[in-house]
DNA sequence: ACCTGAACACCGTTCAAGT
DNA sequence: ACCTGAACACCGTTCAAGT
């Protein structure tokens, strides 16, 4: 029965891919264990992406990554649902309409829970080029947005870059903090007492992203 | 002569590991070619890090990210040269005669030049914790520096997170620009007016860091 | 204590073959 | 076109053994 023409796809695979990732860890997303998965015989794959694993590497970023609407504006129905929850609510709010510095925040909001919801492939995000559609559709909807705000040429550019590098960044630093909870406390002795007087000092994730934001988003339009 | 006692020590292997990941690329460090490098055996890594790999990629996240003076002040030899350039200048301008803004912007410029110069080792970064004592040791100098510049309580630990977001997620983004030098111009038409226009603006990376630095610094003063 | 060498259970990928 | 299955050249790691 599963001879032959198993009904696979790029799609297909990309998702089981991203699903060996967030419920067993990168490390052991092999072709093996994705042919598994789909059902298959490990080469089959290859036939799919025949330049191995770093194309499907590639390919996985790319799909992750892609946050902003690739219509017109907006009132179109969802045709590829990302995954799980309907209720979340894709590529909300970055049309014309919306003030520029709403739509960035929406762009950054929306950029934040793509990486975090798949943050066991965030490290595949770093070795591999920002050169794909969606992410030329995000530098996009980012310098007309800033354009709009007043700047103009190279400050556009710049100002793409720190917003980006902030969302980036605290996604990372988010992560890693994450992963300090089950830990040892680490060794916080006299010689660290600005560390050791807030070392209790706990900011919900959120809000401290919201925070972050705001402080950077001010500072890049008031140059304007 | 060596069948015994090759000298091994966990700064030697470090060393040498991390030559692997600058001259071959992160993928291309093995436990036998490192053994080889190391002229012994693979196997001989595992009495300086029993764990295994995982252990001995944490070393080399501690080491990395090593940027602060561990020492009193400073006037002070470099016993352990970071490695090639004696040139540079490690630990400057992070003591506490330094006005807390400059120790910051001098934390920021070390720190990127630490994760620039084995940017191969970057990936290993992300899925790792900072609870390294040269984390802390970071740590105490931004909240030192914040809490000097009026910053109290959940605001500080807020502007040492953002600071660090942005550093890490500058290099990041730098790294991965530097990598589109030799693809293809990748695909801009008409859908992308403001990229088009914008596409032959080139930023200097060291301005461009430094400017991204004083905006994020500028934003998280002003809520002193 | 420090290192060797064989062995085991995996990998990614090539290739010829099936349908 | 799409998938199989055997094979090859590697991996990380365990383990008993050497000195």
């Amino acid at each position: 029965m599963s001879r032959n023409n198993a009904g696979l796809s790029t799609e297909r695979i990309i998702t089981e891919a991203l699903r060996i990732i967030d419920g067993q860890g990168l490390r052991r997303l092999t072709m093996r264990r994705l042919g598994d998965a789909l059902n298959v015989e490990a080469m089959a794959v290859y036939h799919h992406f025949p330049l191995g694993k770093e194309q499907l590497f590639e390919a996985i970023v790319a799909y992750i990554t892609d946050v902003t609407p690739s219509a017109a504006s907006s009132e179109e129905e969802a045709d590829t649902d990302q995954g799980e929850s309907p209720a979340a609510d894709p590529y909300r709010g970055m049309s014309a309409e919306v003030p520029w510095d709403e739509r960035l925040r929406n762009w950054a909001r929306a950029y934040r829970q793509a990486l975090l919801r798949h943050s066991g492939a965030l490290t595949l995000l770093i070795n591999r080029r920002p050169d794909t559609p969606a992410a030329t559709r995000s530098l996009e909807l980012h310098y007309a947005a800033f354009h709009e705000a007043g700047l103009r040429g190279a400050a556009v550019v710049q100002a793409s870059a720190v917003l980006d590098s902030y969302v980036t960044g605290a996604v990372i630093h988010e992560v890693r903090e994450a992963g300090l909870a089950g830990a040892a406390p680490a060794v916080v002795d006299g010689r660290f007492p600005h560390v050791h007087r807030l070392d209790n000092v706990a900011l919900d994730p959120d809000q401290r992203f919201e925070e972050g934001l705001e402080a950077t988003l001010s500072a890049l339009a008031r140059d304007a």
